[in-house]
DNA sequence: AGACCAAAGTGGTCTGACCGATTTGGTCTG
DNA sequence: CAGACCAAATCGGTCAGACCACTTTGGTCT
């Protein structure tokens, strides 16, 4: 991806955040081609260009009559991420939702890639996810969300499965950005984690993939149930910061 | 979406599935945009917004200097219906890692609905699961699948996870239309299937979250074991052919 | 209220132009 | 013969304008 985004990169986000924040009721036409060359200060080719590449999120639908907008729910995976990056206005329990299918993701992915690790597979693995360990004793994030970035890139190695590696394109990134930025601090029992973590890494070392699907399953219950108490947290700054309060 | 295909859509199609059946090499650029407008006999502006829609795919790279080819495991999950409908040129074991994966979305899926069911909704699933075991024994394919759609978005309309429903609508649509053609038919121990939705009743009436989880995984793991009988079985189907035998 | 119809407006497709960035191929040098 | 250099060719990005078939809109009539 280049580093200036296009002119018609540029009105593809506008809009995209335009109709994936509401602003257009489903089944309405969105201005015209003249009408947002105009607004655009551009072209009707570089807006018919436009069209296309939200047509392809699945988010609006072209007709000879004009563009309507599609529910989202009948969207792509892709637009999951720019939904999550609408912040304030997402989805309520979105985050919430991710986390189930994510932990469900990696459930089948350990199980996957322990069914078909060879010995020095496994050591691999094991090494990892003691670095994850570790990094909670060195409270280092950084660190551990790119451990847990390794480890997903060695499972998928391991299994090489295509549509856990398709839907992990669509989820895992932005959602990883999503949690790396400064604002998401959720509350977890890093303890807790530690535990599920070494229960994960001897599940890995045996060999028993039922084990270590479990205890992903449970770590991320973990970020879930933290995530609950975060989303309070936040509610209640927003509270305060409606209130005029600091 | 319109009848009759545009021509910029007939152009996306012949390109994808070039693109898609390996016939360019992952960093190898596309013919230039004026050589697609001659050889598909349109113009610059059409190929440029076919461009665009593989762009938002994920199978190329658009820069100045040309477009580049991507690796397919760094595409959307939209492709994945692409890739299914490539037929014998689809990468091996795609179907059983589709079926993985939709088993995972699924448990999920029936876990995170009966976590949430009113006892009217716990009604509404065991009667379509009744509804399932049934089209075993009348020997109806199609009302199974229909069923199951219809069970799909009823647990959807329960939990509604977004999530899982923007995931549905990569793998499940696609997916479903593969298996509804003629050419699919796994050998299937009807039987152990008939038993397993009877579990999976079972389990939705008494709000047994992780026993339907379990029945669910089941279900999936017998279509993949028929799934192997099958293509073992389409596999000597094709070397007959190559050999020039009925 | 419903039918009808002309006008206006929509997207689909096309031609041609210009510009900045990248690639290509020839030439020269060490 | 490899590497550097550079001009020409080619690439994609953006633009203006035209024409056509289909859809929407608004006025008129019954």
């Amino acid at each position: 991806m280049s580093a200036v985004p296009s002119k018609v990169e540029e009105i593809v986000c506008t809009l995209r955040t335009e109709i994936l924040s509401g602003q257009y009721r489903v089944g309405e036409r969105l201005p015209s081609e003249r009408d947002l060359a105009s607004r655009f200060e551009s072209n009707r080719g570089g807006i018919r260009e436009v069209i296309k590449k939200l047509e392809q999120l699945g988010i609006i639908e072209v007709t000879p009559g004009g563009v309507r907008v599609r529910p989202v729910e009948e969207a792509t995976l892709e637009v999951l991420g720019y939904l999550l990056e609408l912040g304030e206005i997402q989805k309520p329990d979105l985050f919430a939702q991710v986390l189930d299918v994510l932990g469900a993701m990696f459930s089948l992915s350990v199980r996957s890639a322990i069914d078909r690790a060879t010995d020095e597979d496994i050591s691999e693995i094991a090494t990892i996810i003691e670095g994850l360990i570790e990094s909670i004793t060195d409270d280092s994030v950084e660190k551990h969300h790119e451990l847990w970035m390794t480890l997903t890139e060695k499972m998928i190695a391991v299994h090489q499965n295509l549509v856990l590696k398709l839907i992990g394109n669509g989820l895992r990134t932005r959602f990883m950005a999503g949690i790396n930025s400064p604002d998401f601090e959720p509350v977890i029992d890093q303890e807790a984690v530690r535990q599920v973590l070494n229960d994960l890494k001897n599940a890995v070392e045996e060999k028993n993939s039922e084990l270590a699907g479990r205890a992903i399953i449970r770590h991320f219950d973990l970020m879930k149930s933290g995530l609950v108490d975060f989303s309070e947290q936040s509610a209640d700054t927003e509270s305060q910061r409606r209130t005029g309060h600091a």
